[in-house]
RNA sequence: GGGCGCUUAGCUCAGUUGGCUAGAGCAUCUCGUUUACACCGAGAGGGUCGGGGGUUCGAAUCCCUCAGCGCCCACCA
């Protein structure tokens, strides 16, 4: 490219596409196609899978720009590197879109049934999956695109099967009772997340059983007592410690029952009369309470959310509200209440249509955490619970959690964990793969009508007729009624239909014969295929999302044929790709999904491999906005990256993410910080197009000439070694921002505003500088990697930069540069008689000491030219105007001799500059002391301003000087603190005293 | 109620195992088009590191305590 083809600023909207582009045919995503050394260490992440139908946010934005950072660093340093990517189905929120899509159209998905419901699904699914992966791909992320997995292909669906099968025949699954959110009018369960809270004003009734009872108990929702099995007191509460255990029998008109007293530290000893009637069936506390005292369970509510068979005769049939003031009235009626409060509630309702919800007793699958088992070949489970497991292995630091603080929540939230229920009452995601032996016989009694009159119903005759009708009917795989996978609540709905349609019943005889869904009985079989073609009907429930992503680690990397492998076992075995990538490195995700998705993958892999998912979790932070507060559509304060990218250039989006978050730490995100990243970006890019604007086309690739470095050329080397070094080791542990930082400081500090400038004035550094501009492209690369690459380009060279050898960073005889050091070592720290074991703790030290060395040259220049411009600045020089300067350089004279050019030319406005030894104060000149190297600028008089500046600077210094004597005429701080330490003390200490000396000597000649 | 975190310049934040006169960016003020860049350069002002106590030769950093803010979990009979 020539020279005038170089845009004069950076525009990201013409190069991103098509760098990516070039990316993604080079196959380098792909570590397959990378060459690598031999015994390459491996590197792996598995993508948090996004919502198959989302929609970018900052949210990925933030992981993305993370993982690629880690995969690009680790690429670059030849490992063995894979990203791989892929989408989640997000059960709950890709059916709630599609549910809302079809409801525009006037339908429910029962109006469609299962079966066309989730075809639409799919079909959604297919339409909207190339959105998130296409801006995935915008976001700069250089993930495997041809080892994409999807928690629904066929390959994870199977993994799901398998593994589940496997924990259940491990008894690690098993169907159990647990109360859920039930929602009456949606007949629907509602996982927590889904449940709202309305704060209202409820009324708290106290009253008593019956007369006999002996304690008042308090309640909102009288109708509830009609179940309740016992009454809860706290065990410290002195009130009621003699009942404690004791049982009575009560009446409220709906047949006698038991009501145990029991103890509970749950119960707040100051609510209402500090003792709790304890309804099992449905409140979820009361459930854990009947679960430790062993308490029966009354089901009194039904799925209608009307009182039941079980509330007795009075009440069947009414709504619970009915109930709770026909209730009020028996109590009124017989005298047994107390007082009637009002209090505040936080009233559990419907997120979708505000019903309150009934908790409701109700079978579900789980997965059981405290039971130990013993696994053969899994080194993990030895006689231990998959709690036992997944708390080992963070406390053994198997897995490493960072930042180190959520392990503690970690452990928390494992400590208290209790089974894990893994079915959702939804359609969409993966079938819990149970089948249940539904003869027409036991379907019937589940149905709540008897064989007799349905026979009698259907004119059938007997039996074996039934079974043909159903089995033409019903199980017929060509008729319009499927059987396998419905719901049989849905199945029921059809016999009906059928049963309707035929004239053999009538709409109240519907009414009569409703169901309950939880009243099926069958048997059970768990396996991917039923023993027989008909006759089996799968569990309708699908499992919870985090079943499936449990397994992502080691799902997404076993073989896609898996067809070919009859056994899991055979499967795992032939899949080199878990072999080769599996743990994976690093996971790395927000940290609010720790406990939903990250400790359940450690769960879950531990357990079905024997191997721990990831060897580190890094967890990020939140984006938020510039108050703080969460991104929203609601609050119409969120951020659309794509807006951001299109505006600013996807590094600079990704700087504004990288730089300044620390992990576990949220960040704010506003638009003027990504604006101050797309001015680092372009500024990088003006380096380069400085750089080869005046590169000589001649002799591309020369050495740097070592023997003829200038001070200024070896600051900048000296500098960007450190850099190097500094960014590694901060890359390597983590340090993601502060990496970024340091090589965004020496880019636009060191190296374009000091040594840019140096080299207009030097001349004639084409090797340096662009040896200096490749290390600076490879060190940034993997933070904004698409100016990177372009520039790589631009520069000329051939391969692409994605590829590129970290360590080449570290090409070049820099350790050349380090003669002369000793030199200095011995200035700074052989003033003083120091002991050989203090010469051995400065010799660990080095680091240190070869920055101080540094300093001591280079950076005396600096000080001297900003103190130059400054003083210019002070005393309103106009910048046209030259001056002449004279410094007394003592025995630096030389030193400061060589380098006048540099002096004269950075912008210090200096015509004529003479440097010598020593010599008079020089009365109308301004006085400027870096060091112990004077300065007069001659020809600027403003004695008054100079007084003042000479009397504050005087008197900073004494302050300054001050507490350092007082440190160092201290005893103890001489006994403890170390060598190097009162050695800096003491130098600062002379250096200071030595400038306020000449301060005062030339603020005395000014007042003569 | 239990747990976690935060509080450093007007704003957003750095500040690794305690050790430079506590730093940067933005904003503010002053000056400025010089062989890349005004998405720029030079310079300046601005902080009792939330308050109090302790440990230490030495504390923004470690411990205790108080205050304010935020988050997570549980509960709301």
């Amino acid at each position: 490219m020539t020279k005038k083809e170089i845009p004069k600023a950076y525009h990201p909207q013409e190069v991103e596409d098509a760098v990516y582009k070039k990316w993604e045919e080079s196959g380098k995503f792909n570590p397959d196609n990378l060459e690598l050394p031999e015994n390459a260490e491996r590197f792996s992440i598995s993508m948090p899978p996004p919502n198959a139908t989302g929609v970018l946010h900052l949210g990925h934005a933030s992981f993305l720009t993370h993982q690629d950072l880690m995969i690009r660093y680790n690429r670059m340093k030849q490992k063995n590197t894979l990203w791989l990517p892929g989408t989640d189905h997000a059960s709950i929120a890709t059916q709630t879109k599609v549910e809302k899509i079809i409801a525009k159209e006037g339908k429910t998905k029962y109006d469609l049934g299962r079966k066309k419901f989730l075809e639409r699904v799919n079909e959604y699914v297919e339409n909207s999956q190339n959105t998130i992966k296409n801006q995935t791909r915008r976001m700069g992320s250089s993930c495997n695109w041809s080892r994409e997995r999807y928690t629904l292909d066929s390959g994870l669906s199977r993994a799901v099967k398998e593994v589940f099968a496997k924990m259940y025949n491990d008894e690690l699954i098993y169907r159990g009772d647990r109360i859920v959110n039930w929602c009456p009018r949606c007949e629907s369960t509602l996982a927590d997340d889904e449940v709202e809270h309305k704060d209202q004003k409820a009324k708290l009734y106290y009253f008593k059983y019956d007369k006999n009872f002996p304690i008042t108990i308090a309640t909102t929702r009288p109708e509830t007592k009609l179940g309740d099995t016992a009454v809860a007191v706290n065990p410290k509460d002195e009130r009621y410690q003699k009942y404690i255990g004791k049982v009575y029998e009560i009446n409220l008109g709906n047949g006698k029952h038991k009501i145990k007293i029991i103890s509970d530290r749950e119960v707040e000893m100051n609510f209402g009369t500090g003792a709790l009637g304890v309804t099992p069936a449905h409140s979820m506390t009361d459930w854990e309470m009947a679960e430790k005292n062993d308490l029966e369970k009354i089901k009194i509510i039904g799925e209608d959310g009307k009182m039941n068979n079980n509330a007795g005769k009075d009440y069947e049939g009414l709504t619970v509200l009915e109930a709770r003031e026909k209730i009020v009235e028996y109590f009124e009626k017989n005298n047994l209440i107390e007082k009637v409060e009002e209090v505040d509630q936080s009233l559990s309702i419907c997120y979708r249509c505000d019903t309150p919800i009934e908790p409701l007793p109700s079978k579900q699958w789980f997965v059981a955490v405290d039971k130990k088992i013993t696994i053969k070949g899994n080194k993990y489970f030895q006689n231990k619970s998959l709690k036992e497991v997944a708390l080992g292995v963070v406390k053994n630091k198997e897995i490493k959690i960072i930042p180190e603080r959520f392990e503690k929540t970690y452990f928390n939230w494992m400590e208290n964990l209790h089974d894990w229920c893994i079915s959702r009452q939804l359609w969409f995601g993966h079938q819990i793969p149970a089948w249940f032996k539904t003869k027409v016989g036991s379907e019937m009694e589940a149905v709540h009508f008897s064989e007799d009159v349905l026979l009698k119903k259907l004119g059938l005759k007997d039996r074996a007729e039934f079974d043909n009708f159903s089995n033409n009917i019903l199980f017929n795989e060509d008729s319009d009624i499927s059987w396998a996978g419905e719901d049989p609540v849905e199945l029921y709905q059809k016999y009906i239909i059928i049963l309707k349609d035929k004239g053999l019943i009538d709409n109240s005889w519907i009414e009569e014969n409703r169901i309950e869904r939880q009243t099926i009985k069958s048997e059970c079989f768990v396996g991917e295929n039923p023993p027989e073609k008909i006759g089996w009907i799968q569990d309708p429930d699908t499992l919870d999302t985090w079943f499936s992503s449990g397994l992502w680690t080691f799902s997404t990397l076993l073989n896609q044929d898996h067809e070919k492998y009859k056994t899991f076992e055979d499967w795992v075995e032939n899949s080199p790709d878990l072999k080769k990538f599996h743990p994976t490195s690093v996971m790395e995700t927000g940290y609010d999904i720790l406990f939903f998705w990250v400790a359940r993958m450690i769960l879950m892999t531990t357990y079905t491999l024997g191997e721990v998912p990831f060897e580190n979790v890094y967890l990020h932070g939140m984006v938020r906005d510039k108050q703080g507060k969460k991104m929203s559509k609601s609050l119409g304060n969120g951020i659309d990256p794509i807006e951001m990218i299109e505006k600013y250039g996807t590094d600079a989006l990704r700087l504004s993410i990288i730089i300044g978050s620390s992990p576990g730490n949220d960040i704010k995100m506003y638009e003027e910080k990504i604006e101050g990243y797309r001015n680092f970006v372009n500024k990088l890019w003006n380096v380069s197009r400085y750089i080869t604007m005046n590169q000589e086309s001649r002799n591309k690739n020369q050495e740097i000439d070592y023997d003829n470095l200038t001070l200024a050329d070896k600051w900048i080397l000296e500098n960007l070694n450190n850099l190097i070094k500094e960014a590694t080791d901060d890359l390597d542990n983590y340090r993601f921002s502060q990496a970024g930082e340091k090589i965004k400081e020496f880019t636009w500090n060191d190296f374009a505003d000091w040594y840019l400038e140096i080299s207009k004035i030097e001349k004639d550094k084409d090797e340096i500088l662009i040896y200096i501009l490749k290390r600076l492209l490879i060190l940034a690369h993997p933070f904004v990697p698409f100016v990177t690459e372009e520039i790589w380009k631009n520069i000329g060279t051939e391969n692409l930069l994605i590829t590129e050898k970290w360590s080449s960073c570290r090409d070049g005889d820099l350790s050349r540069l380090s003669r002369g050091k000793d030199a200095i070592n011995r200035r700074l720290y052989d003033t003083n008689a120091i002991n050989q074991d203090a010469r051995d703790a400065m010799n660990l030290d080095r680091d240190a000491m070869n920055r101080v060395s540094t300093e001591n040259d280079f950076e005396i220049i600096q000080d001297i030219v900003k103190s130059i411009r400054n003083a210019r600045a002070e005393y309103k020089i106009e910048p046209s105007q030259k001056i002449e300067a004279v410094i007394y350089a003592g025995n630096k004279k030389e030193f400061i001799k060589s380098q006048a050019h540099l002096i004269k030319n950075l912008r210090t406005g200096i015509d004529k500059l003479e440097i010598k030894e020593k010599g008079e104060k020089i009365k109308d000149a301004v006085y400027v002391v870096v060091n112990d190297i004077e300065i007069y600028l001659i020809g600027i008089i403003d004695k008054e301003k100079e007084r003042k500046n000479l009397e504050k600077e005087i008197a900073d210094l004494e302050k300054y000087t001050t507490g350092i004597r007082a440190k160092l005429s201290n005893d103890d701080f001489i006994a403890n603190a170390p060598i190097t330490i009162v050695e800096k003390e003491r130098k600062k200490f002379m250096e200071g005293e030595e400038k306020a000396e000449k301060l005062e000597e030339k603020l005395k000649s000014l007042l003569n």
